[in-house]
DNA sequence: CAAAAATAAGACTAAATTTTCTTATTTGCA
DNA sequence: TGCAAATAAGAAAATTTAGTCTTATTTTTG
């Protein structure tokens, strides 16, 4: 089960932030990303082929394309790549699934998970790949024993 | 979309929520709750049988029968519905899916995601169904026009 | 005692999500 | 030029989740 991102998302993040390891325009084949992060390489390609779309990875067909990150690992934040595969709803939807939030009729907890919303919010629209990428190599260089 | 719970659990907490603004034991069949949380019958009534099974509602069969608050609202903490429908995972699972979480090897937002999801389960666990009457019947009054 | 109304239980169906497969197209290189 | 390797695109399969239906059992009430 995942946390709060759907698969999809959880993948696309754990691949950009795989490619934002290397320097820009590097060419990975989504056979390598996938080896990598341990996903299916069908999935892996579908997915950056939405992030390709956004404008986020680019790629390159033919013999020795591949996928590569198009924009800036410091201009590319966390909260771009979950926009671009689950969308914001997460950040508009009621945590308790109650339809109609407004300040005259609030869920039970609308203080308190608005409160939290918006710092996770806040935390994926600070962080950018380029911040996270020590961390990242460590991670990933640990998953594949 | 949910945000971060199941459907079951949503409704889980809707119909738990709504039991609690009525003085402890007092009866409603599955019918009515589903019609105040605006859900199916069926699948209410079996979202409360799972909670039966876990102690928090109380089930009287037969003619007049239904479900009712088997604790105390003050004694009854979000955490525990979430516990009994969705399971913990969510507090153990990596946000960004990956496996194997440790201090030597965080996933890229271990220390602020962490945290946040250390304040989203002492949020649970402080809020008690009987804190949260008064908001949770205005709620569910608007709900119904 | 019989009928009605309710939950319990579990089989079943439907929908959404995830994963795989297949085909077409593009590109580099011998 | 023709083959190999790669993405693109989308169909199809598998899995999970959500929701429905059916039957059995319980309980109240006339
Ligand atoms: S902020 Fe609170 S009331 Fe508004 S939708 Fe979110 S959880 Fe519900
Ligand atoms: S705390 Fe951080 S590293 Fe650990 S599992 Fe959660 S998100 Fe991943």
């Amino acid at each position: 089960m995942t946390v709060i991102f759907s698969k999809k998302c959880e993948l696309g993040l754990q691949a950009v932030l795989y490619l934002s390891a290397f320097p820009k325009n590097t060419l990975f084949s989504a056979l390598e990303i996938s080896e990598k992060i341990n996903a299916p390489k069908e999935f892996v390609s579908k997915i950056l082929q939405t992030l390709t779309s956004s404008g986020i990875v680019g790629s390159k067909k033919g013999n020795s394309g591949g996928f590569y990150l198009k924009i800036d690992p410091g201009s590319v934040r966390l909260i771009d790549v979950v926009s671009a595969i689950d969308g914001l709803d997460l950040f508009r939807n009621c945590v308790l699934g109650f339809p109609g939030c407004s300040v005259d009729e609030p869920c039970p907890v609308h203080e308190s998970w608005g409160k939290l919303r918006n710092e996770t919010y806040t935390m994926l629209s600070n962080q950018t790949l380029a911040e996270l990428r020590d961390i990242t190599v460590n991670k990933i260089n640990s998953l594949k024993k």
